[in-house]
DNA sequence: AAAAAACTTGATCAAACGGTCAAGAATCGT
DNA sequence: ACGATTCTTGACCGTTTGATCAAGTTTTTT
């Protein structure tokens, strides 16, 4: 019976607990997704904490007490961001067919500069201001990431698969073009003459781009695009 | 005599007014290059006069005295970025032949770049968010700008010269690419493992880039390049 | 030479902002 | 049930910042 009260009662806890680190583990993204919005649209110095509790709904005070500082709460919020980047890019490996892995590796990037724009602004704004917050992760895990990528792309330029290009410079340019469509959406809807971006213009870029990274890579099309899962 | 005289004052008050003018614009001008090194590092908000003028060498106040507000000065650095947009892509005419008038589009905005990045950056940051500025600009000239050459382009695929490709991306790709090694040289330097970009990098990622864009327009390199004026 | 105009600059101000605090409300542990 | 912990919030504070001003200096005009 003790047994089972203290089951009881540890149960409770446990679950009230629970509910609590739920509940706090909301608000919490409640309020980073409001400040991802903030800090997209009006970059670090630009932003005001009272702004973002006001998005968040709660009062400027009650902010604080989730995140000490205006500087953590960005640091949480490039956080998540970071770990959508390296999030990408998972076929990119040696047995898989170049073509395939490539145009699959530019679906999956312009997606995400469809999907969320507003992390690609953040993170835009960030390198733009020289990195403050991040240049470790530059030159730590981002370059190892692009380090492992290249002796892919290395690989198959040496079986014979593809042309030889500099795997790097291949990169920027996929990552250049594709976070073009989410950071400079406001210039390229104004010079096709739209309001706003459509699914179509980012699945018209996203195609061109792999037709002409392709090709330049002396690599064919798949046949099914965009590239299925 | 005084006509002599008056002639000598004339000359006198023209020379003046003209040192004046020249002293003025040299202030003037001394203070935008000193805006869009701050404005490219800080962004509008971040940006404050205090540095500005301290980089120019000059009270704040007397900042103030030259240009009204920040948002005024802010304007006028980008009025000179604007232009330098629009300054290229000179080559791009019906009778030109499409290689040749790509690379050297290619070469010339990797070329600014590379000289500009300040001015780059700013643009970037401007249109980042939102392009409050300058949306007129993008609307209307840009627009226009982008109208013609496309027209250009697409003549070009009319008349056979080269592949079919959307005119409009393919200057997205181009932009997209040649500015990021502007805006984000932290990023790129900081997975190449260097501490700034050097011009051998601009020099192969403008190669490159050519190449690709080039092939994927089914077009020949140039046998030059970079391309001669 | 003297009045007018243009320029310089230290001092100052009001607004905005990040962050704190204390007092209270809600929830939790036992 | 009740003390302890966690959370909420209006009020408040020190700093920063864009901008102004007034007093003075230099340059221009006649």
């Amino acid at each position: 019976m003790s047994v089972a009260i203290t089951q009881h009662k540890t149960g409770r806890s446990t679950v009230a607990k629970g509910i609590r680190q739920i509940s706090r583990a909301s608000i919490e993204a409640r309020i980073l997704a409001a400040a991802e919005s903030v800090f997209a649209e009006s970059g670090f110095s630009g932003a005001t904490t009272a702004e973002i509790a006001k998005r968040t709904g709660v009062p400027k005070a009650n902010l604080h007490y989730y995140f000490k500082t205006k500087e953590d709460l960005y640091r949480q919020v490039l956080q998540g961001i970071l770990e959508l980047w390296l999030g990408t890019g998972d076929q990119i490996l040696p047995e898989i067919d170049p073509a395939q892995a490539l145009s699959h590796y530019i679906a999956a990037k312009m997606e995400l500069a469809r999907q969320r724009p507003l992390a690609s602004r953040v993170f835009a704004n960030e390198i733009i201001h020289g990195a403050p917050q991040i240049s470790d992760f530059l030159q730590d895990e981002l370059r190892d990431w692009v380090d492992r990528k290249a002796e892919v792309v290395d690989g198959w330029i040496a079986a014979g698969k593809m042309k030889p290009v500099d795997a790097r410079h291949l990169f920027f340019m996929i990552w250049a073009n594709t976070q073009t469509y989410a950071d400079f959406a406001v210039q390229i809807a104004a010079v096709l003459g739209r309001s706003q971006l459509l699914p179509e213009d980012y699945d018209k870029a996203g195609r061109q781009l792999a037709e002409i990274v392709l090709q330049g890579c002396g690599l064919k099309m798949p046949a099914q695009w965009p590239p299925a899962e």
